[in-house]
DNA sequence: CGCATTTGTTACATTTCCGTGAAATGTCGG
DNA sequence: CCGACATTTCACGGAAATGTAACAAATGCG
């Protein structure tokens, strides 16, 4: 499974170095927002999990769950609030906008780390998870990392199949060489966007005769077309 | 019979000493945890009975058994709720969420240990469950942990039929060597995910011919495949 | 304790992947 | 048809993943 991206939204710098140095020990790809508006344009869609803390400057962590939960887009990514208060009211407002969970400051690094671990099963859990995605006679099992050709087994390798896999589910949309890196590549590697013409390439020619559905947008990347 | 293992939910660790106490007495494997979201990363579907407090810190006892009935992994562990509330409601609507009893604080260790024998005598009587997971010749009877091939008894290790049962059950579906760290070895152990590959060529070669079966997915993990 | 068994670690061989540079080819506006 | 730029393709080799044996540590048992 690849690695879970969790994003820290949070003022107080020095927690935010602790709550990301004890995170990616723990294996979590972890990047840090230092505001809700910040936050907000880091493509919060593309988290496993969002913790959030609700005392902050200009929007308050309840303001930007609101924001997340009405967007369908980030609607089903997991939110742990942290916060100071405990006032009842405050709980139960947030646990309706949809958290997942919440903390309550002062925290121990074990304790987030469990709760951490526990919402992301239980997300993991509920994801029915669309078990295959295909295109006429190209199918993808999704559990199974397997690729099928007219009922014949592919050979792709890991790279492969999760770019054919972003191409398919989204067909028709085009990705530009760098969101694909961001999506299919963890951001610490770095590599050359021509990369992902070679991978293109091997994969157009396994698929055989679907390799034309994905098609090149001339200076702007690819993309699954019918 | 193996030992019967009992998890013990509740927040207060007197109370909680007392009960592990009585209980190792009494021959059954304790283990205790003080929190609902701790009691879940302790893989509730390993034990044969689990005593729950109604009232504890972040959530609740009735919320934990929602969470466990709803799982098909738990969904069958009995459980018994432990509650100083009394007033009818509170009862009813813990037995409907799947309690198969429940004791009113204050209470006799002894009335606890009577309660917890009828109910484990209960869980025993209508236990058909699955017993035994089959691919071909190879059988595994879960109950005796006993593995045969061509109704010859194999000598696997724990460890190796453990694997083995997660494989052949969900047959098909690629388990990452995170996911069966998980699942296999506790969260507080801490093993190297090498150790799952020499697992699996002492698992493979013990099978012999159905070996072929345990396919690698390279980046991804292990799975069986028909 | 001493032995047998299980289980985790290390090291090394082998396989497979996949990023890179460079050359070939394609595209597009003029 | 040219030139500038973008993409395709190829071959190479380092990096990463896996298989396996041998060793070491832990565990269980009489």
């Amino acid at each position: 499974m690849a690695k879970h991206k969790i994003l820290v939204v949070d003022d107080e710098e020095s927690l935010c170095e602790i709550l990301q140095f004890n995170l990616e020990v723990e294996g979590y790809d972890v990047d840090v927002a230092y505001s809700a508006e910040q936050a907000l344009e880091m493509h919060p869609e593309r988290y496993s999990l969002i913790l959030l803390d609700v005392m902050m400057g200009e929007m308050s962590g309840f303001k930007m769950a609101r924001l997340l939960k009405s967007n369908s887009e980030t609607a089903l990514v997991p939110v742990i609030f942290c916060t100071a208060r405990d006032s009842e009211d405050d709980t139960v407002a947030g646990l309706n906008l949809g958290a997942d969970d919440y903390i309550t400051k002062p925290f121990s690094i074990r304790e987030v780390l469990a709760r951490v671990r526990s919402v992301l099963r239980r997300a993991a859990a509920s994801e029915p998870e669309h078990e295959t995605i295909a295109f006429e006679g190209l199918e993808m099992d999704l559990r199974r990392k397997l690729c099928t050709l007219d009922g014949k087994e592919l050979a792709l390798t890991k790279k492969e199949f999760e770019i054919l896999a972003l191409l398919i589910a989204h067909r028709g949309v085009i990705f530009s060489r760098e969101e694909m890196l961001h999506r299919i590549w963890s951001d610490e590697v770095i590599v050359l966007d021509r990369t992902i013409d070679v991978n293109i390439t091997r994969l157009r020619r396994k698929i055989g005769p679907y390799g034309k559905h994905i098609v090149t947008r001339l200076g702007y990347g690819y993309g699954f077309e019918e």
